[in-house]
DNA sequence: CGTAATTCGTCAGGCGACTTGACAATACCG
DNA sequence: CGGTATTGTCAAGTCGCCTGACGAATTACG
């Protein structure tokens, strides 16, 4: 309903945007893995719990470490925490070595919303891959990965 | 700084999740863009003001059909408006068909740099191309392109 | 025609997702 | 010990979007 092409720059420029694609790529993605997810029971997971989900040790981490790994400040980190706590899928626990320090960990209900985000991601890529070619959609990722790597320097 | 694997699901999911890589893709290449149009003399340009140069009409489109196109509210492009009018890439004039509508027009300024946006996006490709193989690149494109129209389809 | 319904753009308020600054509690180090 | 660094939280602000409400202008209709 909004795809338009044509009449931009000066010469033919008839392609989207790159910017435009890679949004409009993670979007669908991240529509269909919250659907899912939701019709799952995991209600409540938003694209900032990866943060969590992602970097997570298996022992539990603490937030700072959270922080550094995921790219946010570690104020916007507790407050992610603060959501997953709400809905039961961490809990913050006092480091006793430490006690400035808190441990997140994953409860077993997060454990099982973790494995189920990797799993419907698995599917995503696999129904992808079905329909459109295995190797277009693995070199894809690989293209990708480059690029990103490539900018970075 | 961030790069993490291994560690996640259950089974081994070694690969960053799909959301992340397109939300790293987009950040990469919009960085990119940002900084050679600063670079050029085209400051204060963000993400959202792509809704004007992606969508505008040579003769000047009125605020309600960029906000269509683009998908935003009528009200968050009414601020995108302002700001491009503030830096001077586009005008406001009234329509003088129907006076409640105005007419968004790139000033002459505003279509230098939606040409020089285009020009760049452009040449990261072809340094993409490149580096990583021509054909590597516009299969990542037609790829995208099918995953997008798949998931909406 | 006159009036009612519709459309255009703007103002106001709110929310989500972040940021920086400040700070108490705790730990580390010479 | 006393000074310094670290951990996590509270507070406040910004940014980019949203919905609701509305005046002004236009169109539809009885």
């Amino acid at each position: 309903m909004a795809t338009r092409a044509g009449r931009q720059g000066g010469q033919g420029v008839n392609e989207i945007p790159l910017p435009a694609l890679f949004t409009q790529a993670k979007d669908v993605t991240l529509a269909v893995l919250h659907r899912r997810l939701d019709e799952e029971g995991f209600e409540g997971i938003r694209y900032s719990h990866g943060a969590v989900f992602r970097f997570i040790d298996a022992e539990g981490s603490r937030l700072t470490v959270l922080a550094e790994r995921s790219g946010l400040s570690k104020q916007a980190l507790g407050e992610v925490v603060t959501e997953l706590e709400r809905h039961g899928y961490v809990e913050r626990t006092t480091d006793p070595d430490d006690h400035r320090a808190k441990i997140i960990r994953l409860t077993e209900r997060g454990t099982e919303a973790q494995v189920a985000a990797a799993r419907i991601l698995g599917d995503i890529e696999r129904r992808w891959a079905q329909h459109l070619g295995r190797d277009r959609i693995t070199g894809m990722r690989r293209v990708l990965e480059e690029v990103v790597r490539f900018e970075r320097g």
